[in-house]
DNA sequence: CTATAACTCTCAA
DNA sequence: CTAACGTTGAGAGTTATAG
């Protein structure tokens, strides 16, 4: 029944502060791609008043005279990280979902003999001295409830000291407890359903928890009326342990600087192309459909804005990187209008389905590039993405398209010669 | 008309 | 110097379209 959910304390600070223990204590953030907007920080910047999301460009001033920090996001290093806290934490469990890159959930069926704030203690140790992040466990009879109890051994309530666990509570300490809690934090219930929800008087948990069922399935959905039954502590969503392979695949990216020419964007393509593509294979699928896009800044209001795109079905699904790219720069072609700055393009695979069931295509007859994907596939993934690559994904001199990354930090744990060396 | 496809909105990390 | 604001995936509900 008890179900713990294990997160990393502002995780990609985090990481970046193992390598660089001199960052402990200070203020540190880290940018989205392409410097954009802060999306961890630590205590020290959040007490410093940076908001989730906050453009990098609007406070970079404020950064530097309060000392803060600001580092590029190194995803090889968060995910080589996060795969070391899983494999730590999957060991409290033969029952674990990795439900992100800084958190999991741990199914306690058959743990209750145990002391399980010790039994959490132990988790949170563990994963310190093992990998060097802090974390925080809540736990709870439902997923629901087990990130509503991480919550609160985030904020330190109930005297959790990283570990919260709502069965340790009596029923009206529990009520009191989620009567301080505003509907906001519930897992599900975003910034709208917030707002919906405090125009009809329900602000609190414990509201929401004791609203009338009939009512909110009415007034709202069956998504808030699986919340309300999770609050009241019956399951409503399930473990899901094994990835499910997906439905769709996309792969885009905003531009360091804005595009105007159609050979940036193609080559932009392609190399968004190979990169979703890659993962198409990892996971033995095919695309039934390609979609490609481009567009303008959404924030600017002094230019022209141009959203651009087109979807292309192909004969027959394929995972072809060759077959795959032709498509994209096909619609490509069709969507790009001259004189715009674009300042994102994307792609996405969709109508995903098994590769080895694919249906052939009766006039294309078959051109088969597996083997070579599958060499491709094998030598970038040793000697990194993009090593070995078609031609249209960057042969041009001009690459206004690559994201910008000023301040990233050294690749500590994936490539040697990044190593910072002993002295 | 119904069944399905396509699209929009919301949420999450 | 100026301008600069993330990515990926899922699911529910609504609207458009085909038959």
């Amino acid at each position: 029944m008890p179900i713990a959910l294990i997160d990393g304390n502002n995780f990609y600070v985090s990481c970046e502060r193992v390598f660089n223990p001199k960052l402990e204590g200070k203020p540190v953030v880290v940018l989205s791609n392409n410097d954009g907007v802060a999306v961890s920080r630590s205590l020290e910047a959040k007490a410093l008043d940076v908001p989730m999301a906050e453009p990098w460009f609007k406070f970079s001033a404020t950064a530097k005279k309060h000392g803060i920090v600001a580092l590029s996001s190194n995803y090889a290093l968060y995910a080589n990280m996060s795969d070391r806290m899983m494999a730590v934490l999957s060991q409290f469990s033969p029952d674990q979902e990795v439900y992100s890159i800084d958190e999991c959930f741990l199914g306690l069926d058959g743990f209750d003999h145990l002391d399980l704030v010790e039994y959490g203690r132990e988790m949170r140790r563990r994963v310190r001295q093992w990998v060097g992040i802090p974390v925080c466990v809540g736990i709870a009879p439902t997923k629901t409830l087990a990130k509503l109890a991480n919550y609160c051994a985030k904020k330190n309530l109930a005297g959790s000291e990283g570990v919260c666990d709502f069965g340790r509570l009596s029923g009206s300490e529990l009520s009191g407890l989620l009567t301080t809690i505003e509907v906001e934090e519930i897992w599900g219930v975003g910034r709208k359903l917030s707002e919906q929800l405090n125009a009809r008087g329900i602000k609190t948990v414990e509201a929401l928890r004791t609203a009338d069922a009939k009512t909110l399935r009415r007034e709202f959905s069956v998504v808030m009326e699986r919340t309300m039954m999770e609050l009241n502590g019956t399951p409503c969503i399930s473990m899901e342990e094994v990835a499910s392979v997906k439905q769709q695949i996309i792969s885009s990216r905003s531009f360091g600087t804005p595009v105007k020419d159609i050979e940036q964007l193609q080559e932009a393509v392609a190399t968004y192309i190979a990169i979703a593509a890659e993962k198409l294979r990892a996971q033995g699928s095919a695309a039934g459909m390609v979609q490609v896009y481009i567009r303008t800044s959404a924030f600017r209001t002094d230019i022209h804005s141009y959203n651009g795109q087109q979807t292309i079905p192909l004969p027959a699904a394929s995972d072809d990187t060759l077959c795959l790219t032709r498509a994209a720069l096909w619609g490509l072609k069709r969507i790009y209008k001259p004189g715009y700055s674009y300042s994102k393009a994307g792609v996405v695979l969709m109508n995903l389905c098994d590769a080895d069931s694919v249906q052939p295509d009766m006039f294309s007859a078959g051109k088969d590039n597996s083997r070579v994907m599958a060499v491709m596939d094998k030598i970038n993934n040793i000697y990194g993405r993009g090593t070995l690559r078609t031609a249209a994904a960057g042969v041009g001199q001009k690459q206004d398209w690559r994201m910008k990354r000023e301040m990233m930090s050294p690749a500590y744990t994936t490539k040697w010669d990044q190593l910072p060396t002993a002295r």
